[in-house]
DNA sequence: CATCGATGGTACTGATCGGTAACAGCCATT
DNA sequence: AATGGCTGTTACCGATCAGTACCATCGATG
């Protein structure tokens, strides 16, 4: 008798709780979602959440460090997609950013969100944000820098505040807005803008 | 013997309702404040407060729509500042909100953060925020097209995803990131934006 | 087989919350 | 003075929530 585990090979209740917990906490809110709820969409029970997690706001803390991690991860794709072309790599974030903001399950950023609903200053899930968004905005500078334009700032700034305006504003506005038009208009802002000569900014 | 009321003539408990729902909602988030933590900081009690409203959603709802109303406000305050003149009325509105954003009680646009908050779909606050948003987009396409603007509606959406970017930012990234740039940009954008031959588009 | 760690299940605590009942006072009008 | 409406106060209900104690169970290892 072969010993039966046809199962399929359920994953360890720790990542099924970090699952339920983005599918919940995102769709419903942080506020929203009590670890009973969480635990049981992760087919487990609060005592073994808790084994994992020392308090709900570990819990999204963990949660957001997750996205936060997976958001890291698409520079990294649009480089691999487009290498050498810091252009054609910025094109690929707001293509794919506006894509993802224009789905219907969409709820705008995760991260974004938890900052607004997260109101107390001290929580931890706070840094999390803050040092994520810190982040995107460095990287989108150097991007951009690195693509040519001049007063790279500048653009930057601006594409950083027409993203999350558009995500948003999903939220108030509906899908039909003005952020639906997002990656129109961030495009049209960089072929309108003016680039250095180009000079081969490149440390080789 | 003069009849004493040297009360301070405290106004009716409707309206101290609504000033410390406008307080407490605002500053720790809707779904963090009891309504018994806004009857108490309303020097009253629940019993009055659900004599005034049926419910705290009603409570929420009739505190955005007075946000929202106070809000319409501006535009007139605008108009009154720059008769005739679309293009300062236009400035004058984005100083004004990108003022208050800076401030550092800010916590971004209460209506939008509202949306954030209040994830249910059916919830009767959403149809405020809602209604609101979508008017501020109306009114600001047609100020922007009053101005002369060629492609009013790309120039509005581009101002509104700027706005709505830099209120819900600064609570991610902080008063120091891309959204206290807000001003700058934006009128750096209508400085840069051509404008249809002045053919005085008046309607006298 | 025995052991041990991780997991599942149940039940519980203490606190908070939205909402209501019942009663007492206050003030203006008549 | 008497009335009636609005307000203040206390107490309560039922539900929910974060977090914990306790024990049963399973699976891998020795």
């Amino acid at each position: 008798m072969p010993r039966l585990k046809p199962q399929p090979a359920q994953p360890p209740p720790r990542e099924r709780i970090l699952q339920a917990a983005r599918e919940l906490f995102y769709r419903d809110g942080i506020n929203s979602v009590s670890v009973d709820a969480i635990a049981a969409a992760a087919d487990t029970n609060k005592m073994t959440l808790y084994r994992h997690f020392s308090s709900k706001n570990e819990l999204v803390a963990a949660y957001l460090a997750e996205l936060a991690a997976e958001g890291e991860g698409v520079w990294d794709e649009a480089r691999a997609a487009h290498p050498g072309d810091p252009d054609a790599q910025l094109r690929y974030l707001l293509r794919k950013v506006s894509q993802w903001a224009t789905q219907s399950t969409s709820r705008g950023c995760a991260l974004a969100n938890a900052a607004v609903e997260l109101a107390e200053r001290r929580h931890p899930a706070r840094r999390v944000v803050e040092a994520h968004k810190r982040k995107q905005c460095a990287r989108l500078v150097a991007l951009v820098r690195e693509a040519g334009y001049v007063r790279p700032e500048r653009i930057a700034d601006e594409i950083f505040l027409l993203v999350e305006g558009a995500r948003v504003s999903m939220q108030s506005v509906g899908r039909e807005g003005p952020g639906a038009r997002l990656y129109a208009l961030a495009c049209e802002l960089l072929d309108s803008a003016p680039k250095k000569k180009s000079l081969k900014a490149h440390t080789a």
